[in-house]
DNA sequence: TGATAATAGTTGACAAAAGCAACTATTTAT
DNA sequence: ATAAATAGTTGCTTTTGTCAACTATTATCA
């Protein structure tokens, strides 16, 4: 068993774990929590979707989501469409004023990004970016 | 603004954020809730830590941390030592039985990592650390 | 020295985040 | 036509977290 390699490995997840938090400070400044964004930034990367997909996708449980998804629809900042095909679904849109609530936090989130990234120099910023392509290529066997 | 740059590193951002909930993901099977084998973590990781160091590294609130530190005591994973020194000061140890239930808790980790990293060949593991290492020198400036 | 400020930790009250299980409505399968 | 499966909702509970008031102890400094 490669206890080193599992040891260093380990050690990187706490590190970046302490990075993703320090990241997302901002957001729990905002009027939305963590969650709520998370689900705002699903659904405006996607044309249409489902409940369904967001429990598979965000990996909550679907009694939770569909009240976060209630608390989303009665802040106007989405719409719930029942599916003709299928009335057991329902397709989530964004509002207007949903697309313009997730853009202002992501570009914070950008912004947040940025403040970590201005500080290096850019060669280096290019390296880290490849490494974290290369990471994501190993881990997902591609 | 490096919009391309960003965006590249929020996808991985997003990639990881769900490969350490897989990691984690037992941990909650266990029958310690997240928190405090964390807690637990930092006082295995520590030859005396006290409650007010493990605020600013956990960053919890300190009535929180309290209560939760009440409860490992009160399960005898932990045990108090007010200092000779200050009075106001607790030293924090795991107990015997705390430190097997972590080391069970910490291999079932390891575990976990093992489950990924096996069933990748052996370069591609050893380029997924240096990537890892690469990583944290870059965002900590080393 | 003696009053005051600062600190570590506890406790009470409360609220938000998250999960589990039972339920409804609808569709699919037999 | 009935049973099984699925999407989503709701009630209930646990976990996590916050805020403020409080105790006990130590540090500060006039």
């Amino acid at each position: 068993m490669n206890l080193e390699e599992i040891n260093k490995i380990r050690s990187f997840n706490r590190f970046y774990t302490n990075v993703l938090g320090l990241l997302d400070k901002h957001l729990l400044d905002s009027e939305y929590t963590l969650t709520e964004v998370r689900i705002m930034y699903e659904i405006y990367n996607s044309n249409e979707i489902t409940a369904k997909e967001l429990t598979t996708t965000l990996k909550f449980d679907k009694g939770y989501l569909s009240r976060v998804l209630k608390k989303l629809s009665n802040l106007k900042l989405i719409v719930k469409n029942v599916s003709d095909k299928d009335k057991r679904h329902s397709y989530l849109k964004l509002s207007k004023t949903g697309i313009l609530e997730f853009e202002k936090l992501n570009s914070a989130s950008n912004s947040q990004v940025l403040s970590i990234i201005e500080n290096i120099e850019k060669e280096k910023v290019n390296a880290l970016i490849n490494h974290m392509i290369s990471i994501e290529k190993i881990l997902t066997g591609k």
